[in-house]
DNA sequence: TCAAAAATATACCGATTGGTATAATAAACA
DNA sequence: TGTTTATTATACCAATCGGTATATTTTTGA
């Protein structure tokens, strides 16, 4: 990586956090000139302008959420291992995403909401991207005879996404995550219960 | 009423959907004079602050929102009417909500946190009352023999209400009410399979 | 090592920000 | 109706906004 890539990244990683905390629009230029020690030449220099970088600050959140989620996920080899992976890994959620600022899908799915569509479009993706993550299992474990045939696999991950993009909500603004550890639980009792055969 | 109260009202009433759908920090006192068609004297002249009308905004708007949700619920006599009036009121939540610019609770809570403490404390406010007011009729549905009696009412109130808030923050994102109207027939379902009697 | 090229820093732009002091106006009440 | 009082409009403030032109520095490759 040379030098310039280097700012480039760097600056994107400083940013991301602050973005992801605090909004686009209450995030200045001059925040991120002061967590990054450089100056407005320097990060225009290397992004077009504000909306660039936060695009970019946001996929980069993502990109490691969903690569994290499948290092965890793809360790199981049985797709129920995989669903309770899932269900682990959002259970450590609160203290995990700290180091984004907070949950970007979540964050940035309200933020850009009416605002930004550039940035609403990289949420949307993201969201059927994880979607399809989880159906994907659900139907591995349908072909297996680990989960019922009658069970609809987009259907369900749908249903679990919104369980926990809810249970998310809540334990952010309520500070608390006995919503995220509860709602997990219930997710587990309804995999136990309604998905496995 | 008189005139001056009347000015304060008006003001609130404008700005309450404009605050919601941009958010604090993207919503300016100019956005507000041009919605008003007032002057920035006769904002200031209402009130201290910004801070100050984004909260009595917000308030405005969710007094409309839990006095609509009682008016709805309370038509009902039986616990069990009622848990399903409020089913019925989210089943319609996002048509219902534009009036507001989208929902409060979901918009201030993720707009407010780490930004506004005054604006998140009356986000949580107003979701232990939305809770509180579940669980009365959980409650009561136990004493009346509708619903079972091992049946924790807070423990389900909080369960059914971050399901909900799930749902409302993925049909605003993805810009569908598929989400709320599925996840409103999950709830039905565990109201009828796992709370009643 | 040195010149060309790329990246970063500085200085500045007009526009807008939240907020205020004061002037003009309208309402309230005697 | 007239006058006091409250309300709204106007004009302005320093600070900050996103963005750019240009100067300076650093990196790159011959």
């Amino acid at each position: 990586m040379s030098k310039a890539e280097n700012t480039k990244q760097f600056i994107i990683e400083v940013s991301a956090p602050i973005f992801n905390k605090h909004g686009y629009a209450a995030t200045s230029i001059s925040d991120l000139t002061k967590a990054t020690k450089l100056t407005k030449g320097s990060i225009y220099g290397n992004f077009k302008n504000k909306e660039e970088l936060a695009i970019q600050a946001f996929d980069y959140n993502v990109g490691r959420l969903i690569s994290d989620i499948r290092i965890k996920t793809t360790k199981s080899s049985t797709a129920l291992e995989r669903l309770f992976a899932i269900v682990d890994f959002y259970k450590e959620y609160f203290e995990y995403s700290k180091k984004f600022g907070g949950c970007p899908i979540l964050n940035v799915g309200v933020d850009a909401n009416n605002q930004n569509t550039l940035l609403l479009d990289n949420v949307r993706k993201t969201i059927k991207k994880l979607q399809g993550y989880i159906a994907a299992i659900i139907e591995k474990g349908i072909k297996n005879g680990e989960i019922k045939k009658e069970i609809k696999p987009f259907e369900w991950a749908i249903r679990l996404d919104t369980m926990i993009q809810g249970a998310v909500f809540m334990t952010y603004t309520m500070n608390s995550d006995l919503y995220i550890k509860d709602t997990m639980k219930q997710i587990e009792s309804i995999i136990n219960n309604e998905l496995k055969t």
